[in-house]
Order: structure tokens, then C-alpha cells, then sequence
DNA sequence: ACAAAAGTGTTATTTGTACACCCATGC
DNA sequence: GCATGGGTGTACAAATAACACTTTTGT
């Protein structure tokens, strides 16, 4: 990144987990040129001969201490004075990281509270919010909730998580009966472990069914 | 364009009118070097100072014997051999026209129907299929229909269109009871002229509650 | 025994769907 | 007077919303 090209592009990448009731937001320390020592979303130039979606598996490969899901494509950023040094031009992907992984310790990753995020560079701040409410609106199915728990939860659990998401209250029967009715979601033969009440039973989600379910 | 840069960024308009229960697309027969002589959605490179809302008030400004209503970001296309002679990726944008703008006269300019287009450049014939796919699918919110109809119409043509778009019969007094609850619908004082039945009632969509609606 | 969350069913309300006839007009 | 589309209501089914108590377990 020595001498800047006319126009550059780039992928973002927005890379959400959950935990404790709270959405969480992959960020990392940057160390090259105009950032150096800034917080920001991971990202990665589009090169010569690469597609987006070739730029995008690098980003998940890079990321891949994560395991992060498949990504999904919510805006564009194009302000011509968005970053300090060149034309930078990027697409804003989605992606979901389940929350055992972010016990793993990387340099210069982190992860921050959705609602303690630092000063970020660019726009990434404003990308953040617009990814938050892309999900809430534009995906009816929410199928993606799943990548977001880990592969064994309760169903109080992901009812909080939706809480979380969509920022209001669910009736705990009623929601229950609606995820239940979908199909994908199994009971295993495991229980909750080390919780001083009754043991709720642990879930998980058919990936197979999951998958039929979105294509429609 | 007489030499290609690196890597350039357009913004490609895939305008959609109705009429005649068919939809049409607006397609402009290219006269520049890879293209010339060829069918292709209209197109506007990004310039150097310009964001994506520059370039595309740009085309917006170009089209405007149409008078087109304001785009919807669809897609990107970003293939490193779309285009023939550069690395060109594109934003793909959905705009709208009302059908009487359809007559107007353009040199280079013409309006097919959605199930007859020619052959058209790069993946433009693509880009037309994701977006109709991308109305039908991730709009719950349909308000952009009533950019493709006249100022002033019936009920029955607005069901049609409807039919049209999502490829699929509605039940007369059900569409009309739904449409009406939205509340955005209002009857005029006139009737249809020359018809050789009883006249219809022609309805108008009451902007400033459409916009309320659109912003749930 | 008590605190804390798990788990479970019924009723009322709202929404969606199916369906058929009379009306006004131009020819 | 007849062909053409305009306009309207009702009954049933399905989905959603509201709501409270018993059970299990750890301390």
C-alpha cells in the first residue's frame, strides 16, 4: 500500500457474535500506514484479478481463528473523501461468529460491546449501525440467528437472543410454540449443566432443514 | 474512454415500467468502442470526486425524459471479465418509470418487454433477472409499484400490475379490502373515460402517507 | 423451604381466504 | 338487451396475542 491507485475497493467486513445478552463486534488495531493504532471492521483490498467473492474468502480465511458463516452483502460506501489517502470504495459484508471462538486470543483483534464501541475509523461506525438494521429489516427469515449461538443452547437463550437483536420482548410460550412450528430446531438428549433451577433442555439447529428453509 | 484505468466503478440502471400487463425495461443501444451497436442497460462510470449518489443522480439526470423515480440498490456485479476491455465493476440500481414517459421518443433508447429482450452486453440480461427477483423477494413493502403506474388509475389495473410483478392471481374483493386498509390509496372524482362498461373509479397513492409507510 | 428458571394449554382477537351476485355503461 | 368489467359482504380457517401455574433443582 505504498503508492495509491486511482480507485481502490474494498470488502468490510462486519463480523457480529452474541453473548451475555449483548451483540458483539469484531474489531481490529490496525497497523498499516493511515490507521496505524485505529480501531476499525477488518477489511481487505479487491485485487486485480479477483472477484468480490474471491476477496470475500480471503476475508473469511483470515478470520478464520472465528469460524465465521457465510457473509452477507448490506451496503456500499463510496464518500470520495472517506479515507484520508486514496479512493476507497467499499462493500459492507455481514458475517457471524459463534461465541466460543471469541475466547480466542489473536493479536490486534477484539471484541467490543455493539453498545462500547471505540472511536472507529472512516465510516465503519455508521457501517455498523446500517448492519444491525439491514439484518432487522431486510431478512424476514432469520435463519443466521443460529450462527450466532452456540451449537447447543436452551431455548431461553435464543429467545434472548432475539430479544437482543430486535430490541423488544417475546412471550416465552408463544415463542416457542412459532420456533418449534418451523421444524428445525431439535431437542438433543442433553441438559443445562451447573444452573441452581431446573435444567433446561439443550437445542440445537438441523443445518440440512435450516438450509431448505432459507431457499425458500 | 479512450484508455482504461486499473479498475472502474459504474453505476448500471435497470429502470422498470408497466403496461399492457407486461413489464418493460429501458435499454440503451450503445454507441461507445467494446459495446458499439449492442443492447445494454444504461450505464454511468463513477469519476474520480463522485460517490455512488453523485453517479447516480447522474443517470437519474441523463434518463430524465422518463422521469424516474428513486433507485433502489440491488446488486454488484464485479466479475474480473465482465467487461471486455477493463476491470469494471458495477452497482447495479433499480429505478421506475410511469408509463405514459414510455412514449417518449429517444434516439438510442427503447423500452422492451421483460420476456422479449435482444441479447444484451456483460451480464446485463443477469442483472435485469436479480433485480425483478430482488423487488419480488425483499420489498414486504411494495410502494415502489405505484412509480410504475399512471398518476391516476383503477383498482383492477393496480391488481394487475400486482399479478404482473409477482406472477401470481389475487382475489379481487381480498386485494381491494387489503390495498384500502393501507390507507395511502384514495379515490379521485373521476371515472374512467371510454369504456364500454361501467366506469371505473380512478384512485391515486397519497405521497406524503406513502412516505410514512415506507419509513416502517 | 425457598429462590430461580423450566416447561406447558386455552381462549380471544386479528388476519387471511374462499366465494357469487347485482350494477352501470356502451354498443 | 346484452356483453363487459365494476363493485360489494359474509362465513370459515389460520395465525397471532394474551395470559398463570406447576415442576425441578441447587443452595
Amino acid at each position: 500500500m505504498a503508492n495509491y491507485p486511482e480507485l481502490s475497493l474494498s470488502v468490510e467486513a462486519v463480523v457480529f457474535s452474541y453473548a451475555n445478552k449483548t451483540i458483539k463486534v469484531l474489531l481490529q488495531l490496525h497497523d498499516e500506514k493511515p490507521f496505524r493504532d485505529q480501531w476499525g471492521l477488518p477489511f481487505q483490498l479487491v485485487k486485480e484479478n479477483e472477484s468480490l467473492e474471491k476477496t470475500t474468502d480471503k476475508i473469511r480465511q483470515k478470520l478464520n481463528k472465528y469460524s465465521i458463516a457465510s457473509g452477507i452483502q448490506s451496503s456500499i460506501y463510496s464518500h470520495p473523501k472517506r479515507h484520508p489517502k486514496t479512493r476507497l470504495v467499499s462493500i459492507s459484508m455481514i458475517f457471524f461468529a459463534k461465541p466460543h471462538t471469541m475466547e480466542i486470543a489473536a493479536p490486534s483483534y477484539r471484541w467490543f460491546d455493539l453498545n462500547e464501541l471505540p472511536s472507529l475509523i472512516m465510516d465503519h461506525s455508521l457501517q455498523i449501525k446500517d448492519a444491525l438494521k439491514f439484518l432487522q429489516t431486510f431478512t424476514q427469515n432469520h435463519t443466521w440467528v443460529y450462527d450466532l449461538l452456540p451449537d447447543r443452547f436452551t431455548l431461553t437463550q435464543l429467545q434472548e437472543c432475539f430479544e437482543t437483536i430486535y430490541g423488544k420482548p417475546y412471550d416465552k410460550r408463544n415463542f416457542r410454540k412459532k420456533i418449534m412450528s418451523y421444524g428445525f430446531i431439535k431437542p438433543s438428549r442433553e441438559k443445562q449443566k451447573g444452573v441452581a433451577h431446573k435444567a433446561a433442555t439443550l437445542y440445537f439447529a438441523d443445518k440440512k432443514k435450516l438450509e431448505k428453509f432459507q431457499a425458500l
